[in-house]
RNA sequence: GGGAGCAUAGCUCAGUUGGGAGAGCACCUGCCUUACAAGCAGGGGGUCACAGGUUCGAGCCCUGUUGUUCCCACCA
């Protein structure tokens, strides 16, 4: 056997172990029908990507979850891949593009493909080394791209059912469009950052004279996009205006004044100016009063040239400078006011998105939401922490149409073809003929979709979806998704009503969300800060499962977590910890057989340390099947370090070194049992020292692929009831001596009055005296103690109970909380106006009362149980 | 405007059926005790934001207040 070095140095095993896992086939498994699956499909990272600090927590917890799982013996799948990114790689593709001198321009369609396909190649593969170096136990071997051709596939089949079905259509309608990227963007894709502008009066005359109306806007340039005025049909302000022309400045034109209720009176003026192709509302508006929506700018932001020749080409900045100063010189300009508004950027670019009036395909959200909102009413799937299903309501509820169409190359072209008659086919095969008119000339669709259009598929996509494969049908509906919470919108949505539309439930019965990484001040990691912490780095100096540790103690589900450096350390420290206590075990079991724990004679403290391990894992076990990772971490680290450390260990050590053959062998066979799974529960969050660490232990072949834990339950609880006293008795002396300051070295005589004569904890003075140092304890009567020249200890086995007043009426108690129940219920209550006109009828409350009734039950039962305690305790006394 | 979170020891945070106020780091004291100084033993330190309420009992449940963070909506 190799000798252990005394210090745990992660570097020399983590890439051998990761290396014999992957290619020993242990992250593979065949779909097992006799088995109950669990499958973790993993958010795929962007192609684009590094690995972060948010990858880091998120794989680590889809990785406990997983070793969790394939060591209870569950058919298990963790499913990797990558997605496309489309935006993001082609943002990056026209970098490099401009690095050469180049613009998409300059190359065809095919050329910039070819250098996708090929930057996926090179870079594409980067992030999956990298949660390699996590210890990420996923399958590589089903490893998948949300662009391969199976994604596609199944995209393509999507895109043809929903549009068959009506669900999909094309339109011409506002979007968000980046001047930058040359692209519309889905709501999603729009962030939203408060800045310093302001507000500017322009005066509109009436064109037959009078006096004219002021409007407000903060954004001056779209005025020469203006059809109208509106105000509201009940201010009497402007009713004698309403149908009128006013003179638009600066273009010659005459626009109508029209009344609408969308208009405020209270705001500003109360006379809203109306650009129909820039602004949502104001395109609500236009569509009203069939007004006339000319499109002032081009797609990069500049004016068109529908607007006045002086303004033509130029930037809408300037547009904006220059429409000021005119109608300042021209008498127009009232009022400049300072104002704090919210601007939309562009996702990918930081570039102020420009709503503009476009022809793009969208998904008609509203019969789609209902299903998906459904599936989380009725707790098909539950979110963890349970909070985030509000947020889920609320963005569901108040879906808006999705724009899936993007002015992009990059990514799944749409399955849509252009015939000169102007028929669209949309289908599955290239079509050759136009079933209208007989047509030959086809044109596909040059659009590409939203990104996450195919991600939305990957929990049935990446099983061989729309085929019925035996993945599929073993591993489909995945278990949990394991998911940050800023892409419960983007992601998570979209997967839950994919796949209640194709596969008619939802797709993960959990979803497991957690917090943002942040740094040690509790800002947002990010590039521009340079405040990023590369785990690879993390990983490199303290090892994988530091890091990993670092990321599970101490957070709760869905709240964010700083990142220090000193809990890294407290990993790394704790590893070693463990390693050292192996070492030690492994030092005196030597060459030796162990025995089985039925054939040896346990002693106080074996029983004391079996006990703590059957809490021990049964807490685990409960905190993992809760999905509080966090806690069982901490469970781990706290029976190891606490009870297996510095008590059994250092109790152990009286019968290693000084015992009868007998006492020693029991001592190790508990030693090597209490080791096993304490290597076993750790595994999961600390997979490769614990791993390592088997590999020395005897009879183990692998602590990945060994069984989860059970409880034993051969530990005596009055053995375990007299090891706390003799704890105690420890902690006393210890105290004692600390106080007088008696040094360790210094051994002294202890009198013990003992409570009872003949006390079972006798038969471990030795270990006793070890830990107290002393040499030696005298037994005594309670009326013999001599204090005044020795340490003087009391044990006292029956020191307190919980001192518990007359519980009061139960019904009272009963009637009180079902009373709350029902006023909470009552509150949260849902169903006005949702999904648009369509009313939708909540079925909330009903498991939630009787979820809450039988909880109530369970509190009756419990409190009756406490009154009767206390009565025999009365009676006791 | 709507919604959610957070406020517990000097710092960062745990605390899930209401009954012990905790961990890591920092600090103080004593220890190189043959697994581990990346360690061991002992210790100081908190009116659990504030005010009410329910309860025999509240960090935990209810109401309100203050401070703070975030998400959604976007009244020009």
């Amino acid at each position: 056997m190799a000798e252990m070095q005394k210090i745990y140095d992660p570097s020399q095993v983590e890439e051998r172990l990761y290396t014999k896992w992957e290619e020993g086939g242990y992250f593979h498994q065949e779909p097992d029908k006799s088995r109950k699956p669990f499958t973790i499909v993993m958010p795929p990272p962007n192609i684009t990507g590094q690995l972060h600090m948010g990858h880091a927590l998120d794989n680590m917890m889809q990785d406990v979850l997983t070793r969790y799982h394939r060591m209870l013996g569950d058919n298990t799948l963790w499913l990797p891949g990558t997605d496309h990114a489309s935006i993001a790689t082609e943002v990056k593709l026209v970098e490099q593009l401009a690095e050469e001198g180049l613009t998409k321009g300059d190359i065809t369609r095919e050329e910039f493909l070819e250098r996708a396909w090929k930057w996926k190649e090179t870079y594409g593969g980067r992030i999956v080394k990298q949660l390699r170096k996590l210890g990420s136990s996923c399958d590589w071997q089903r490893e998948r791209f949300t662009m391969d051709k199976g994604c596609n596939r199944a995209v393509t089949e999507v895109f043809v059912r929903l549009y068959e079905k009506g669900l999909i259509y094309r339109g011409n309608r506002i979007i968000n469009w980046c001047p930058v990227c040359l692209t519309a963007l889905s709501d999603a894709e729009v962030e939203y950052s408060e800045q310093a502008s302001h507000l500017w009066h322009i005066h509109y005359p009436v064109a037959d004279g009078g006096k004219g109306i002021t409007v407000a806007t903060t954004r001056p340039e779209t005025l020469l996009g203006d059809t109208a005025v509106a105000v509201n049909p009940k201010d009497e302000r402007y009713s004698d205006l309403v149908g009128k022309q006013l003179i638009l400045p600066l273009t010659g034109r005459t626009i109508p004044v029209v009344a609408d209720d969308y208009v405020e009176m209270e705001f500003g003026s109360g006379a809203v100016k109306i650009t129909p192709a820039h602004d949502p509302n104001d395109f609500e508006v236009g569509l009203r009063h069939n007004l006339d929506m000319p499109r002032i700018m081009n797609d990069d932001a500049t004016m068109s040239d529908l607007c006045p020749e002086a303004y033509v080409g130029l930037t809408r900045e300037e547009a904006r400078e220059k429409i000021v100063a005119d109608l300042r010189e021209q008498g127009y300009l009232v009022e400049i006011e300072d104002y704090a508004h919210n601007v939309g950027e562009c996702y990918r670019c930081h570039i102020t998105v420009e709503p503009i009036i476009s022809k793009q395909w969208f998904v008609d959200m509203k019969p789609l939401a209902k299903p998906a909102l459904e599936a989380v009413y009725d707790g098909r799937t539950k979110f963890v922490p349970e909070r985030f299903s509000r947020t889920y309501y609320n963005w569901m509820e108040n879906i808006r149409d999705w724009c899936i169409s993007r002015q992009l190359w990059w990514g799944h072209r749409i399955p849509a073809w252009y015939c000169d008659c102007g028929e669209i086919i949309v289908s599955r095969e290239t079509p050759t003929v136009c079933p209208k008119c007989g047509g030959t000339h086809l044109k596909q669709e040059e659009d590409v979709l939203d990104t996450w259009f195919s991600s939305a598929l990957w929990p049935f996509e990446t099983l061989g979806w729309p085929d019925k494969t035996e993945d599929l049908e073993q591993f489909f509906p995945t278990d949990v998704l394991v998911t940050g919470y800023d892409i419960i919108f983007f992601w998570v949505a979209r997967m839950i009503f994919s796949s209640m539309e194709q596969m008619e439930q939802p797709p993960f019965h959990t979803v497991l969300v957690h917090g943002l990484v942040r740094d040690s001040q509790g800002r947002k990691m990010s590039k521009s800060l340079g405040n990023g912490i590369d785990p690879l780095e993390v990983i490199e100096k303290y090892g994988a499962d530091a890091l990993r540790y670092s990321l599970a103690v101490g957070n709760s589900p869905g709240n964010d977590l700083r990142f220090y450096w000193e809990r890294v350390e407290a990993g790394r420290n704790f590893a070693n910890k463990i390693w050292n206590a192996a070492r030690f075990v492994m030092m005196n079991i030597g060459e030796e057989d162990v025995k089985p724990l039925d054939q040896v004679k346990l002693d106080l403290a074996d029983h004391w340390i079996l006990g703590h391990l059957d809490s021990a894992i049964e807490d685990v076990t409960n905190y993992l099947n809760n999905y509080d990772l966090g806690m069982a971490a901490q469970r781990c680290n706290d029976f190891i370090w606490d009870d297996f450390c510095d008590w059994f260990v250092e109790m152990a050590k009286s019968r290693l070194y000084d015992g009868t053959e007998e006492e020693r062998e029991a001592a190790k066979s508990v030693l090597c049992a209490v080791i096993t799974d304490s290597m076993k529960l750790l595994h999961p969050f600390m997979p490769f020292v614990t791993e390592e660490i088997g590999s020395y232990l005897p009879g183990m072949d692998s602590i990945m692929l060994s069984s989860w834990p059970v409880v034993r339950g051969i530990s005596d609880a009055e053995a375990v009831k007299t090891m706390d006293d003799a704890m105690e008795l420890i902690r006393r002396i210890r105290n004692i001596r600390s106080e007088m300051g008696v040094a360790p070295g210094i051994k002294t005589s202890l009198y013990v009055r003992a409570l009872e004569e003949g006390s079972a904890l006798s038969t471990t003075e030795a270990a006793i005296c070890r830990l107290a140092s002393v040499s030696a304890i005298t037994w005594m009567s309670a009326d013999d103690a001599k204090p005044e020249k020795s340490v003087s200890i009391v044990t006292n086995a029956a020191e307190g109970f919980i001192p518990m007043g007359e519980l009061v009426d139960i019904e009272k108690e009963l009637a009180r909380l079902e009373k709350e129940l029902a006023r909470v219920h009552g509150e949260i209550k849902r169903g006005e106006g949702m999904l648009g006109n369509e009313k939708f009828v909540a079925r909330a409350p009903e498991n939630v009362v009787a979820a809450e009734r039988a909880k109530l039950e369970d509190n009756r039962a419990l409190a009756q149980n406490l009154a009767t305690r206390i009565d025999d305790l009365r009676q006791m006394a």
